[in-house]
Parts: structure tokens; sequence; C-alpha cells
DNA sequence: CTGAATCCCTGACGATACTG
DNA sequence: CAGTATCGTCAGGGATTCAG
């Protein structure tokens, strides 16, 4: 159902969807629950630190640019809660932890290659249009 | 680069892409930038209406549960300004707007479409353990 | 080193009322 | 109908400090 209306999208036929309010609801409700379990600015970034091989605390930290040590932790929370990674805590002096993806984390492999996808295309419009001097208002999402 | 380390991700195998900050970094990026045109409760909620064919302004306003007109009218002129929609101002009386998407939004289908496919997916899952009663920590990202 | 606790602040989001 | 204006709330996020 949703399939087809992402097809069409995909193909640029915008119109043959119809006005459904039922219809839209229903394709709204899973967009809505995975944008609420993968809300907040670090999400993503974090688990990408951790696919790249980062396993502790600091190491995370580092790999994601700046992060905040208490908002870090309670996104690792949030990510442990929704199964998506699992805590170990090593008995050793000083205490040292590692976390670590769960198979689970595995099925957002092509959620985030599609964003990566979208977001270096859109970089590249973007980069053209600030050469070009297109846009005096400036759409700004560079970094 | 990316692509790689993405299909890794998908067959689980985390081990491989090792620790390089720099290659971390330049992942990211991309991904940001997505995350910073998308942002917000709204996006992906107001661009959906639109594809089910919603254009006008308080169409759109109850297609979207309960959204604020501030907060819509915002959330629209950002659209606007990353170019995935056109404002259109019927010189009638009362006044009638349109809003249409372009074509550069069509761009955004197969992002939306794994959003809603893992939204699907783990919606089934959280199901299956509110069922099951296993989650006294309860995930709870149901609607 | 890990990460919890505290304090604080900005900005996203919301409700209501009002104008063209 | 399509918004703007105004005000208010609250959680995400940041800096710093403290503890195991």
């Amino acid at each position: 159902m949703m399939e087809d209306m992402m097809k069409e999208m995909a193909m640029g036929d915008f119109e043959a969807a119809g006005i459904d309010a039922e219809r839209c609801t229903r394709a709204l409700a899973p967009v809505r629950d995975a944008l609420y379990v993968l809300n907040g600015k670090w999400k993503f970034p974090i688990i990408i630190a951790m696919v790249q091989g980062n396993k502790r605390f600091g190491e995370i930290r580092k790999a994601v640019d700046k992060i905040a040590a208490k908002v870090l932790s309670n996104e690792l929370k949030e990510l442990e809660l929704n199964g998506f990674l699992v805590r170990k805590v090593h008995d050793t002096f000083p205490v040292s932890t590692e976390y670590v993806l769960t198979e689970y984390s595995t099925t957002l492999g092509p959620v985030m290659n599609e964003l990566w996808k979208w977001g270096t295309m859109h970089r590249e419009k973007i980069m053209k249009q600030v050469d070009a001097k297109e846009s005096k208002t400036a759409p700004h999402p560079i970094s």
C-alpha cells in the first residue's frame, strides 16, 4: 500500500495517491514509530561510530564530534532499551565498559544507507548552488 | 566507502570497519546533512500528507494530526527553502494557497520507503514483546 | 576512565487570539 | 481560509562537577 505510494513518489506521480484521511494515518504510523525511536541529533551518529568499531565510552565520545558526556550516556541508555546495543561492564580497575551492537541494529543498515546516499546527493546540490551564488537565501545545511 | 560499511552492517559484520577517526567523520557528514534538513517531528508527516494529495494549508493541517498552525507555517517555509515544495497564492477571495511538491522532493522516496519499512517491522517486534509481556521496561514506542 | 548528578538555557513545540 | 502575533511550556542538550 505504502510501497505503491513510494513507487509513485519515486516516479514523480503525485496525483495518483488520492485524498484519504484513514490511509494517511496508517501510512504515517510506521514512519512516526521509526522517528520516535531514532529521534534526536545523536542516534545515527552514535550508531555509525559504533559500526566503525568504537566500543568504549571514550572512543565513541571522540568519534562523535563534541557530544556531552551526559547526553551520550542518555542516548546509550535509550539505544540499549530499544535493543540496539548491549552494555558489558568489565570488572577491572579502573572499570572499563564495552558497548556492543546487537544483531537487531543491523536492521537499520538500509535506512542508514538511504540516508547517507540522500545526504551525499543533497550536499552536492547545495555546493553547486553556493558555487553558482544562486541562493541569497542560503538553505544553509552545510556543516 | 560508506556503501561497503553498510553492506557489512546489513550482513552483521561489525568488526571489519576498523577504527579511523577521519573515515568516521566523512561518513558522518552526509547523514547529519540529511538529518539537518529533515529535522523535527513534522517534516516527514507533512510530506506524506502532501504526497497523498493535500495541497491546501487547511487540508495539510487536518491530514497531519493536530499540528499547530504556527508550526505548520514554519515547517512549510523551511520545506520551501530547501526546495521540497513551492507556494502558490491564488488571488481570489478569500485568498487560497496551494503548496505543491517539487520534483526534487521525489528524491526522498527511497528514504521514506526504508523508514516506513523499518517502522513497520519495528512495530511488529514491539507488539510481540507486549503480547509476551516480556518488557517490564517497555521501550514504549507505540502510538 | 566511566559515568552519574547538578544546574541552566535555548529553541522546538503548543494554545489562543487576532488580522487580511 | 491562511496565516501572524504573543505568550507559555518543557525537554534536549551543554558545561561543570563529583564519585566509584
